[in-house]
DNA sequence: TTCGTTAGTTCTAAATTGGAACTAACTATA
DNA sequence: TATAGTTAGTTCCAATTTAGAACTAACGAA
């Protein structure tokens, strides 16, 4: 499978990635939430050559992740906002940044710290239940057959393939 | 700059891509979260290449990810299970999942969903601080220069161009 | 002996990427 | 008016990476 066929998947992590999953896409977004909105500004904080940044912005832009708006005319120059959609991949980027805060540390702590305005304390980030507020762990949360797959299997759109690639847990006529 | 000397860039976010940013592997990390352990249905479920699968989780394995265990001798068996440090990846691949749902939903609904046994909803996750228990919006948060660069710049060891690529609100002797 | 299972490795053609130079449309300065 | 500077790209080619398919190895079962 090529890797522009992997929305295809009945799977929203395989979407998510078919958006963001691009080795550079994520650190182009880093820079966004630190105010980086410029060409030259990101090509200098990446170290990406110009093409390959020209390309990414392109497709998200096109996928909505970014919008692109003038800051000035004569000469007409954009920059690069978040969108709604791409403010929403806060989570996936700060929870990046406090895994590597953990975990690739090269002994002399974290590079940036996250002040929580609200609070005043350096945080870490944690992820909660939107329905009780307690932190989610993976051995607490069950995983099962949502509408996605079920209306496709009504109508009969879940191709062999698809079926064979549904996760273990998935029982019955679906899988 | 080359894909494999990321993690020189003094960032976590950066560094963290450099062992998950690859294409496939926050999908194969979907699939261990999931209970896919072993490699000819890793290879199923992904639609990857044998090739790409195997060099992958060698990766994973060598950088701590994923831990390989046997599960049965002669014929000698292994299977790939989250280590501590894979499993904290789970906030990153939820996340991108409850993203996925919202904004590449194809109107049938999220073809996943997560029930919370604590509390016995279906959840989406919500980024929260650690401190004070609130929902982390990114206006809410401020980044701050942390130990890390202080004391790479005390000792001399931030180059010219590593103090280009830090982000606009870092000021004063450090950038 | 032959088939099936699991976990890979090897090979080649095709696609993607990095690096460096070039273009375009302006503004600022001498 | 000539020259340099700024910003945001585009073009080109060599080098690297990937997809797809076939092949290997080690064993168990019929």
């Amino acid at each position: 499978m090529r890797w522009n066929e992997i929305d295809t998947q009945v799977c929203s992590v395989a979407r998510a990635l078919s958006v963001v999953g691009d080795r550079w896409t994520l650190l182009i977004l880093r820079d966004c939430f630190t105010g980086v909105r410029r060409f030259d500004a990101m090509q200098k904080s990446l170290g990406i050559t110009r093409h390959r940044l020209s390309d990414r912005l392109v497709r998200l832009v096109d996928s909505g992740v970014l919008n692109k708006v003038p800051y000035q005319e004569r000469p007409l120059r954009h920059e690069y906002r978040l969108s709604e959609m791409g403010k929403e991949l806060y989570p996936v980027v700060l929870s990046l940044a406090h895994w590597g805060d953990k975990w690739l540390d090269d002994g002399d702590g974290a590079p940036i710290q996250h002040v929580h305005n609200n609070c005043g304390h350096v945080v870490r980030s944690v992820l909660a239940c939107s329905e009780c507020g307690e932190a989610l762990e993976p051995r607490a949360v069950t995983p099962q057959v949502g509408p996605g797959i079920m209306r496709k299997h009504e109508r009969g759109e879940m191709g062999e393939q698809d079926a064979e690639r549904l996760p273990p847990f998935v029982k019955g006529p679906v899988a």
